[in-house]
DNA sequence: GTGACCTTAACGACGCGTAATTGTGG
DNA sequence: GCCACAATTACGCGTCGTTAAGGTCA
């Protein structure tokens, strides 16, 4: 529905009604270090859906009970721990098809010898 | 120097100290489900080096100013941040252990065609 | 019996969200 | 000129650490 998730579309009374807060705490999480909304020429701030989706991982963690310091650090280590997901899958993907890539390698160079022989063909 | 750092060995008071902390704080603590000392018969905390280790990483993050929800929150992530590195770093052995162990089978189940040929042993 | 431990309650300081105020830009 | 934004300040509420009070075990 939306183009690009880091288009800054929102200002902050409309991203503050989506997030289900003051216009106010917005302004505190941005000087908190927790978003950075982009600006207008203005000096308005712009939110993109992307920024709506971390103030509702705010929302979420404070509703938790968790403080402002808090929440910018589970962020950061939320996002590190998915980083180490993908990067864990993508090395056992990678295993496999190294394994792979070494069959190949022998199954192209080599013919068993000690099973019925079949005839030596050139790669294609 | 100490045998095992999951002995439970120190009282709340000596615990309170090396945290640097009032021994009502490590009760605090306990009741947040932060840490889990070890407990007497007699109903007194005993606690293992293991726990004053997280007392000071406890202490390390509240000076920052994360509240105790975010230090509960934080630690758990930490904590599997850490096995998904391990899990990662393992992974990346065996990936390795995979392809030699591929080379190995191999080169004791074939030998080259296109190449000088060498007699055909049996397995040792 | 005297400590050190236990629990619960009260107090002060601080963090957070909201609201009010004043100024500025489209 | 009006409305929404920006920034600062003030207030209320909840959390956290400490202290105090009273009870129990060694």
């Amino acid at each position: 529905m939306v183009a690009d998730r880091r288009r800054a579309v929102y200002v902050i009374s409309v991203a503050a009604e989506l997030a289900g807060v003051h216009p106010q705490t917005l302004r505190i999480y941005e000087r908190k270090g927790l978003i950075e909304p982009a600006r207008t020429g203005g000096g308005s701030r712009r939110y993109s859906e992307r920024d709506i989706d971390r103030l509702a991982r705010i929302q979420a963690l404070t509703a938790d009970g968790v403080n402002l310091e808090g929440v910018k650090r589970i962020m950061d280590l939320e996002d590190e721990n998915e980083d180490l997901r993908q990067e864990l899958a993508r090395a056992r993907d990678e295993a496999r098809e190294a394994v792979e890539r070494t069959h190949r390698h022998y199954r192209r160079e080599l013919v068993p010898v000690d099973r019925s022989p079949v005839p030596y063909r050139r790669r294609r």
